[in-house]
DNA sequence: CTTGATGCAAAGGATTTGCACAAAT
DNA sequence: ATTTGTGCAAATCCTTTGCATCAAG
C-alpha cells in the first residue's frame, strides 16, 4: 500500500513535475501537520534546509493547482491546508472575531446538508460544482464567557 | 419612508462619520448597481468626480466595518458588494473555472439549508455565528456546452 | 471654528519574476 | 544531456499611511 506521500508523488510525476527535495520538504509540512499555514509560516519551517521563500510560493501554487492543498482567505490573510486525503474533506472554517482563532468543523451531520446544498445548486443552475468552501464568522465558545 | 441612502446616512451619522460628497458617491455605486466591485472598479466609476483611490479604499473600509457592504475573496481578487438591504442576504457565490465569471445564487430553498447549518454549528460548537459565506467553484452552464 | 476627511505621493507588505546556476530525469 | 527547478534580488501589485490642505458639522 502506497503512503500518502507516494500517492502525491505519483500524481505529480504524471505531470512532468520534478520531485525535488525542496518540494518534498514542503509537502511534508502539509502532510505531517493537518493544519493551515501561511506561506511565511511554511517558509519558517523549511528555511533551515536552505529553501527560499520564492520556492515556497512556487510549490504552494503547484500543490494548489493539483488540488493537493486548498487555499482559504480570512480577512487579509491567505492560508493553505491539505485537501487531498483530508478526512475533513468538506468542512467549515469558523473565525472568531475576538481572538481571531480559526477553527475547522467537520461533523458528518453537516456534510449531509452541504451535499444537499451542492446537489440543489447543480440542478437549479445547471452547473458542475467541483469545490465548495464555507466560512463562518462570529464569537467562539472561549470568548463568549 | 426613508430611502436606502438616507438609512445608511443615519447609521453613519451616529458614529461621527461625516457625509462627504466622496462617500456619498461611492455609496451610490453599491446602491445603484447591486453587484460586486473591486476597489479599482469603484475608482474608475468615480475618478471623474475627482475622487482619489485612497479615498475609495478608506470608504470601502468604513462601509465594510459597519456591515453596509461585504467583502468576498475569489482567488487573488477582492470584491465588495452591498450587504445591507440586499434581498439576497444569504447567498452563494459561484465562480466558473473556465470563464471566471462570478454568479450570485439566492433561491430560498437554499437559504433554509443554510440556516439549518448555522443553527447546527451554533449548538454543536457553542459559538455565535454572525456571518457566513459560501463559495462554490466549478463549471457554469454556458461553459459546459 | 474644530474636527475629521481628502488627495497626492511615498511607504509597506505580499507575491511574482528574471536570470545564472544546480539538480532531476 | 536536457529540461525543469532553485535561490537571490529586483520588480510588481495591491493597500495603507503621512502630511498639508479642505470641507462638514
Amino acid at each position: 500500500m502506497k503512503s500518502k506521500m507516494q500517492m502525491i508523488e505519483s500524481i505529480l510525476k504524471g505531470k512532468n513535475i520534478k520531485l525535488t527535495k525542496q518540494r518534498k520538504a514542503i509537502m511534508e509540512i502539509f502532510l505531517n501537520y493537518d493544519e493551515h499555514f501561511k506561506p511565511e509560516e511554511v517558509y519558517d519551517l523549511v528555511r533551515n534546509q536552505g529553501i527560499g521563500l520564492a520556492t515556497v510560493y512556487r510549490t504552494i501554487e503547484i500543490l494548489k493547482i493539483h488540488d493537493i492543498i486548498e487555499e482559504i482567505t480570512i480577512g487579509k490573510d491567505r492560508y493553505y491546508e491539505l485537501k487531498l486525503f483530508s478526512e475533513k474533506a468538506l468542512h467549515i472554517h469558523f473565525t472568531c472575531k475576538k481572538c481571531n482563532r480559526i477553527y475547522d468543523y467537520d461533523k458528518t451531520e453537516m456534510v449531509l446538508d452541504l451535499i444537499r446544498l451542492r446537489n440543489f445548486v447543480e440542478k437549479e443552475y445547471h452547473v458542475d460544482v467541483e469545490d465548495m468552501k464555507i466560512m463562518m464568522k462570529g464569537i467562539c465558545e472561549k470568548c463568549r464567557r
